[in-house]
DNA sequence: GATGAATGAGTCTTCATTCAT
DNA sequence: TATGAATGAAGACTCATTCAT
């Protein structure tokens, strides 16, 4: 009727905690990402952080001063690997533009919408008014970038004359706009609604990359309008 | 035909979510609005909102019954009327289905991505995962319909033999999102950035229209490569 | 069996609580100062501050913003109006420097050494190394004034040659330290110790003025020894 | 009848404070005590009692059970030695009494007044409410000890008709008073303010001893004032 | 022994909510 | 009805103490 000794005599020894000086601020940040972007930054507690990553509240703050150190610390530590990998990965090749320029749209979509970015996204939208050097840092190490590889394979393909002239500006916002809205869309809604009403994101991709192709190929206001 | 007086003596109308007195200071929810856009949810202080709208504190008790009737009365009270209006003036017309297409989009930003709703979307796509309900009206009573209209104007459209054929679930997804996205930016990192970076609404209302009206007179599949 | 109904019928409604914007600050203060003495600003918990001015800990920061706003508070307002007094009362008269040296004595006991004073002058002395401003707002406020008034007495009676010539600034420190030793002691150790082994401060006061004024008719330089 | 030896195998010497292993990092001690003094009991750290001995702080409790313990060892080892050398020194001679009264102030001021003992009776004055039994050892072990011997002078001084007679308790404070409290300050506001607003010690030391041996020589009663 | 990572009780502080005025 | 003083539960953060290494 007594509960076994938790340590009965002849029993390995099980201790209370570990030292795990080198682990620990991964899994406090993966386990910070995660509620920030679930509950946004200040509904989360950092009670929570510490028990989803497995430790007491003090030992977050063994690696993290404050509360809005961890944030900006996650906002850092997810973006800036990221985005060094991304950075080594672009490169120029002598394929077609179109093919390049889809195959951008889908490498942007596996490392980035559909990972833990996307959430990251959504919490920094939320979060830019309370947070506006985070925001201003998003928009400086990832937005800006990536628009500029973007904007770099659009001009390739407009001087080479595979695509019509476009204003590259417009169309980076344009054509990301899509992608980056499906993946902010995942952490948000989409969690909540009956997967019936969701578009698959390989069909929304395919299509997405067809609309701007076609676009790219014969413009949008040239053309006389069918019926016209 | 018009809408019943909405609180009169002996009314018929029953909204899905209850409205209250009209005596209500609506400077409560529209200060109310600013702050949840701004800050969020939970960053928001109810003090701020008294002293927004220039009453006190206590006397937000008296209009609603917690922070939490609150925010769902400025979900609710901000989205209700735009969304009756709209549904008012969508009407069915005799012109080219590109035409309509293109007022839509023109109306969508007019009536919803300038204005509060758009800090309004940003506010419930942030908080989703703390008030699902909230996040299920925005979805039902928001979303769907709009995307439902849009819809209509597609499918309208493909049957006249105007646009080729398109899914129209992802279509509708795909369109809207550059909106969307630009109508969250708004209330978000364009706060932030210098207005250099920007694009116009107005530049890129036209190079969205363009975009789809282009997809929607070729497609985007059969036509061959360029190079191939 | 059951207890009386708290509030029955017939009874005079008991509030749970009071307005008295008026006079929590003061309670607030007293409290606090009480506390901050006997046990020191770190080791003082603003639950017992509350809890003795009879509110609940959240009132305390209706009134003051935090715990060092509230211990500087406690300094300056305890401090001011004592020294204001004080330097009303404090004025010339026709009578001898030996009398008015001795009024000072008295005057400044009854004043300062037999008030709350007293116990913050123990405080500011223990926490001068943690609060500098409190420290030095102290030396300004009330020791340099009050050693200025001692001075003058001091150099009137030297000018009128009641007094032997004494180097004043030595002398104003020679004097005032058994009065203020005495002061800070009552809130120390004599609290604790049997009070047989005390110098009741009547006796003291009177033995503190004959000292000082023997010292002044004969000085203790010129007179010879005893035995030499 | 005697108690048993707590420290047996030929130690006679039985310390009312049980004494520790010799190997006690004294850094610690000393670490310790300049930090209480600084800064008091309650806001001194034990990670920079540790930092400041060098060690980690760990290792502070192989030495010490709590903070409390370290606190009142503190106490122990600085005023024990010090006190131990005292009583050896201080003994009867042939000398004038004033001699030995000055002698004992001067050396009062060497051996307390000017060594870290001065920072701790501040520490144990502030402290007195939080740890009555630490302010009582220090009553019992310094302050009535060193009480003794002055009144042992003052009495030998009367008894041989070299000094008036006076009261030999209040003598006693209030002669101690000004080194005590000069002693205290220099722990306290003196470190905060510009020197010159300070008395040199000797000077002080000086006009001290001058103060009381006047007043020994003439008393303070029986002269008529000056103008009577 | 020595270290310092880990713990968790304890504090300050905030703020949604209540209620005397 | 309106106010804002008062409340107290909750959350960020600290630090004495423990214990795996």
């Amino acid at each position: 009727m007594t509960p076994p000794d938790p340590t009965p005599a002849g029993t390995a020894h099980v201790p209370r905690w570990e030292r795990r000086k080198e682990s620990r601020p991964a899994e406090l940040l993966a386990a910070a990402l995660e509620l920030f972007v679930e509950r946004g930054y200040a509904a989360t507690r950092l009670d929570e952080v510490a028990a989803r990553a497995g430790v007491s509240k003090g030992t977050l703050y063994l690696y993290f001063e404050s509360k809005e150190e961890l944030f900006k610390a996650v906002v850092r530590e997810t973006i800036v690997p990221l985005i060094d990998a991304y950075r080594r990965d672009v490169e120029g090749s002598g394929e077609p533009s179109a093919v390049l320029l889809e195959r951008f749209f889908r490498e942007w979509w596996e490392r980035f919408g559909a990972t833990r970015l996307a959430g990251l996204a959504k919490l920094i939208i939320a979060e830019a008014g309370n947070f506006p050097e985070v925001a201003r840092f998003f928009h400086d190490e990832v937005i800006e970038p990536n628009g500029a590889v973007l904007a770099a394979i659009i001009e390739r393909g407009v001087a080479r004359g595979e695509f019509v002239p476009v204003d590259v500006r417009t169309s980076v916002h344009l054509w990301m706009a899509p992608l980056v809205l499906k993946a902010i869309w995942a952490h948000s809604l989409d969690a909540l609604c009956p997967a019936a009403s969701r578009v698959e994101p390989e069909e929304f991709l395919v299509a997405h990359a067809r609309l701007v192709l076609a676009s790219l190929r014969h413009g949008g206001e040239a053309q006389p309008r069918p019926g016209c």
